[in-house]
This record gives C-alpha cells, sequence and structure tokens, in this order.
DNA sequence: GACCCTATCGGGTTGATGGG
DNA sequence: CCCATCAACCCGATAGGGTC
C-alpha cells in the first residue's frame, strides 16, 4: 500500500520534472511561452497536463498533454495513440527527441515538445520545427550514481582491488570488472563528479579519497548488488567439507566467515560463503550439497575477471571478505572484518 | 482480493563515429 | 590506429490492468 502510494507519487514528480524542463527548453529557444494549466486533471478524458501556448500573434492556444519520460520508436506509436485519445488538440511531452523520431512524429502530425527544446506543432499559425538539439544530461539529485548500480559497483570493485588498474584503457578495465567497454566511461565520468576521481589527461587517472570510497562501495554493495548474485542457500552432508574440497579446479571461491577463517584463526566460521558459477550443478554434487532455503551455505555468482594478487587463491579478494562480514552485521565478524581490514585492505589503500 | 499477463521503463550493452 | 564517447537498441524488471 505504502509502496504504491511512493510510486504514484514518485511518476508524478517526474512528469512536473519533464514538463517544467521542456516548458523551459521551448521558451528558450522559440520564445514563445507556455503556461501549464492543469497538472493530472481528473474527468473523462485523462490527460497527465493541459498547457497553453501563448503565440505573440493569435490566442492563445490549449493543448492536451501527454507526459513520457522515455519515447522509442517502438513506443512512439502507442504513445500517439494514446494522445490521441483525448480527442483534443494533444501533445507529447518527453525527455528527448531524436531527429528520424522527430521526423516520424511529424509524419504523425503529432506535435511535440521534449526537455532538450526540440519541437513540432503545426497549428496554424503556430507552426515549429525543431531538432537536432542533443539532449542535456540532468543532474538528479538524490539518484543512485550509476557508479553504485550493479554494473558500476563492479567495475569500482574492480579498480579498488587492482590498484594499478584505474590507469589502463577502458578496454582492460572492462575485461577485468567483466562489464561492457560502454559501462566504464559512465562509471569514470560518475567518479570524477563524486570526487573519487582525477583524470590528469597523459599523466593518467588516479583515485582520490579512497578509503571514503570504499566504504560507499561497501554499503552500496550489500543493497544493490549482493542481492543480485544470490543463487541459493544449501545444506552440507559432510563435515568440514568445506575445508577439503579443491576450489580452484571448481572455478568457485570462499567469501566472508571461511575465508575470513583462513585469514585469521579468530573466527568459526557458521554460515559458509561461496562465489562461483552461474551454472553450479556440478559443484553441489561434487561436495554433497542439498538446498535447503535455511542451509548454512550460501551460494553467490561470481562477478568478478580478474585474478587477487596474493596467495590464497582460493578465496574471494578480501574487499568482498571484508564486505560479507560487515554485512552479516554481527559483533564477532565485525572484529575480524576489522582484523583484515587492517592486514590487507589497508595497505594497498596506500597504493593508489 | 489474489493472481497472472502484458506493456512500459530504464539500465546496460552494442556499434558507429570521430578525435588524438 | 587506438581509444573514448554517444546514441540506438535490447531485454529484464515491474507496475498496472484484467480476470477469476
Amino acid at each position: 500500500m505504502m509502496k504504491k502510494q511512493k510510486n504514484t507519487t514518485d511518476r508524478a514528480t517526474k512528469e512536473r520534472e519533464i514538463l517544467n524542463a521542456a516548458k523551459l527548453a521551448f521558451e528558450e529557444t522559440t520564445g514563445l511561452c507556455i503556461k501549464i494549466l492543469e497538472v493530472e486533471p481528473t474527468g473523462k478524458i485523462q490527460p497527465d497536463a493541459v498547457l497553453q501556448i501563448n503565440a505573440p500573434e493569435g490566442k492563445p492556444k490549449k493543448f492536451y498533454a501527454g507526459v513520457k519520460g522515455f519515447i522509442t520508436n517502438a513506443t512512439l506509436g502507442h504513445a500517439a495513440e494514446q494522445i490521441r485519445r483525448f480527442k483534443k488538440p494533444g501533445i507529447l511531452v518527453t525527455r528527448h527527441v531524436t531527429p528520424p523520431m522527430a521526423e516520424r512524429l511529424k509524419g504523425l502530425n503529432l506535435a511535440f515538445i521534449d526537455t532538450a527544446g526540440n519541437a513540432y506543432i503545426n497549428d496554424p499559425p503556430l507552426f515549429v520545427y525543431i531538432t537536432g538539439r542533443k539532449k542535456k544530461d540532468i543532474p538528479e539529485a538524490g539518484r543512485i550514481a550509476r557508479a553504485f548500480r550493479p554494473t558500476g559497483l563492479k567495475v569500482v570493485f574492480a579498480l579498488l582491488c587492482l590498484p594499478e588498474l584505474v590507469k589502463a584503457p577502458y578496454r582492460d578495465i572492462a575485461k577485468a570488472a567483466n562489464v561492457a567497454l560502454g559501462t566504464v566511461g559512465w562509471v569514470m565520468y560518475d567518479l570524477k563528479q563524486l570526487n573519487f576521481l582525477v583524470d590528469r589527461g597523459k599523466h593518467g587517472r588516479k583515485l582520490i579519497n579512497v578509503d571514503k570510497l570504499l566504504d560507499t562501495w561497501i554499503h552500496a554493495y550489500a543493497r544493490e548488488l549482493r542481492p543480485k548474485l544470490y543463487i541459493g542457500r544449501y545444506d552440507a552432508t559432510r563435515e568440514k567439507w568445506w575445508e577439503k574440497t579443491d576450489w580452484q579446479k571448481t572455478g568457485t571461491f570462499l567469501g566472508g566467515e571461511p575465508a575470513a577463517a583462513r585469514l585469521t584463526a579468530y573466527l568459526k566460521p557458521e554460515t559458509i560463503t561461496v562465489y562461483g558459477p552461474e551454472e553450479i550443478n556440478k559443484f553441489l554434487l561434487k561436495n554433497h550439497l542439498i538446498k535447503n532455503p535455511q542451509g548454512k551455505v550460501e551460494i553467490y555468482k561470481t562477478f568478478w575477471r580478474f585474478d587477487y594478487p596474493w596467495n590464497y587463491k582460493e578465496l574471494a579478494p578480501p574487499l568482498l571478505i571484508y564486505a560479507d562480514l560487515i554485512a552479516t552485521a554481527d559483533d564477532r565478524n565485525i572484529e575480524t572484518a576489522r582484523i583484515i581490514y587492517d592486514q590487507y585492505i589497508d595497505r594497498f589503500i596506500e597504493k593508489h
């Protein structure tokens, strides 16, 4: 119930933002004036807003607006149809209309304005047709930076684990982080914006405020990425199985508590955290693990594609072990996490 | 009201483009 | 020629509408 309410509000806010931005952009590029008469009017026909365009000559003209965040060739026809259903002079208000889309809309004789200042209105004596203006990025306050969304977190993780990587070409970074090339650009942009990265041109890039970045990553990881990696929970049928199995052969890694146990001998693991490939069946069979939502073995998908340069090849990189421990919010685990931080993480912060 | 199904949304990837 | 950037495209997640 609460959720539904919130979503409705979010959508309304978003529509308002688009509407206002489009109004301003239109006024700037055309010199004409738009008045927003109503937002989300109730009644038989349901446009998202009603607005009025004041031309210098001729009388003001009302338009019934359909606000759409995002228009593609596929959704354009549907939007046009919705607006026609108003049975009134309609106008599409959206974030951005590309030139080919503008042509199509013109072909449909569907008026539009967008937040970049593109517009088409053919309503004599009023005629406006502006295309080719690029979309300006909307610095949405409150939105989570892409650097801390699931794929962005993979990139940041790789950068944090491998201090030298930040200087490498985007292609190499993409490979290590196991993301598409395009993603790296976004993340770099965000990190610069958020003051986590400086680009000194030919002198290469450098991470700054690494401790803060690390902290941000750990929290965002638990919230954004970890849930997406979850494969399942299992019961072990044999004691100490995880101390005996050959991790490297199966492409799996120990994380969280058991990894910490190996590193510190300070902890007797309760939950066994494992990172492995999506196709986990072989591993399950080999180790006699049985599906059980309450089981002590939790398996997640491996998301990194680089070798962490240390001697514990069967373990996930220390930053991940640390994040796993912190996420459990268990006193003893947090204590252990601190030890791992001092021994394995603190020192590589200095290398950045 | 609970469930399913479809249309929509936007995050993420691809591929073209153009600069160094 | 190598590399980054940008817009177009794709597809998984999900809201919202329809049905029982």
